[in-house]
DNA sequence: GCATTCATTAATGCATACGCAAATAAATGC
DNA sequence: GCATTTATTTGCGTATGCATTAATGAATGC
């Protein structure tokens, strides 16, 4: 048997992936508060393991402790989302040329190609929702592939910053036909070990997308999310 | 008056920096475990603010919380310094980039060119701990001049975990006269406006110092510090 | 009416307690 | 002796209680 008995989730373990939950959903809206005890309440523990998960997620930048005011959710401004993004462009970037440079065989190569097959077919049947989970995937492999741990943990968290914003601007987007095409033009340039065009390619990419979502948020005067 | 009557901070505060302090100066070594009722009753306080400062201290890489083994002092492989390098590299220059791009008056390059004064001072004179001081807040002012607070971030957190192999290798390294050379050429370009330049330079900097540090690291066999 | 001080409330920071599970030691069978 | 089971120890996860201190509102003085 290779599957495990599922050993029982720490109390502290569920409260990270809960608050996660709860604040990726809106459920727990930005710039909220929320006394620990009300929390402890809300997930049915006591306080102490709430105060380890927002520990831990205080420092993954989702929320913030301010004694007496209680749990902060943080919310993301237009200057975060600069911020963010010019980070992931240079660290996927990065990756995109170590990929390439790591002369992949095919194999290796398949769960790149395969979120691109999604994405596309996503757009063909206009299941944005789904294309937008692919382009996670698509992401999330680009840094797999460069073998980065450090790479890989802050690309996750900096995705995780800004996933409510870019869930919220998904559907006022035009059709990301560009962003395919590119994903496709990176992949070959993996495929073909040019590093260097890997790099470039990803990296104009990743700046038409924050210019796309930087004036998205400004045009809707979306300051705070 | 402009001090404060210096607010007695917290006992989680305190075990941070306290832990850290010990981890820097080597006092808690790499590799080692500890459990969390031996680090309180050496911070002289309870196991609750030493399990918060750990979970802290965890997600900023420093080390590991293993349940019945204690927190153990995470080593730095060379695999790791390859990684942090990287990062180290591609956020700097674009820092530098940045830097150079808005246009900063001499007033607020003075923190910077200050620290290449007190570098190139303590070459003259040998002392080789103050060029490595020098050198850290060089790098950290030229963060702070891009003004990206993630970045910020990042790069401290990484610097933290390469604190002690740079310590180690300090003395083993021939004299950093080149080093001084490539950062005034990036201050240059910098007060020069010039990004494309004091990127590249940065980055060109940055490769030499991972070659060095690596190949020191490995000749001396010091794969676990 | 406004500012200042005082009293009250309440949330946190931390110490402490305890059951459970993992690790270790002891004991048993072969 | 060695393997396997059982007993014991021990460290952690979590709950709980309390002192501290910030925030809020009431009361006082001007």
């Amino acid at each position: 048997m290779k599957h495990q008995t599922a050993k029982p989730l720490s109390n502290t373990q569920r409260a990270i992936h809960e608050l996660r939950e709860l604040i990726f959903s809106g459920d727990l809206p930005a710039g909220s508060d929320h006394l620990e005890s009300e929390l402890a309440t809300r997930l049915n523990m006591s306080r102490t393991p709430i105060r380890e998960a927002a520990l831990t997620l205080e420092g993954q930048g989702l929320l913030e402790l301010r004694p007496r005011k209680g749990v902060r959710i943080l919310p993301v401004s237009v200057e975060d989302m600069v911020e963010i993004y010019d980070v992931l462009t240079e660290l996927e970037s990065l990756s995109a040329r170590r990929a390439a440079e790591r002369n992949l065989n095919s194999i290796a190569l398949t769960p790149l190609a395969k979120s691109i097959e999604d994405m596309e077919n996503a757009l063909v049947s206009g299941a944005l929702e789904d294309w937008a989970n692919a382009d996670d995937l698509f992401h999330q492999e680009l840094v797999n592939l460069a073998g980065n741990s450090r790479i890989k943990s802050i690309v996750s968290m900096m995705n995780d910053q800004v996933r409510r914003a870019r869930s919220i601007t998904l559907f006022m987007r035009p059709l990301p036909l560009k962003s395919n095409e590119d994903h496709r033009q990176v992949f070959e340039a993996i495929k073909s070990g040019d590093g260097e065009r890997a790099s470039l390619i990803h990296k104009r990419h990743r700046q038409n997308a924050k210019k796309l979502i930087v004036g998205l948020l400004e045009k809707h005067r979306l300051n705070k999310i």
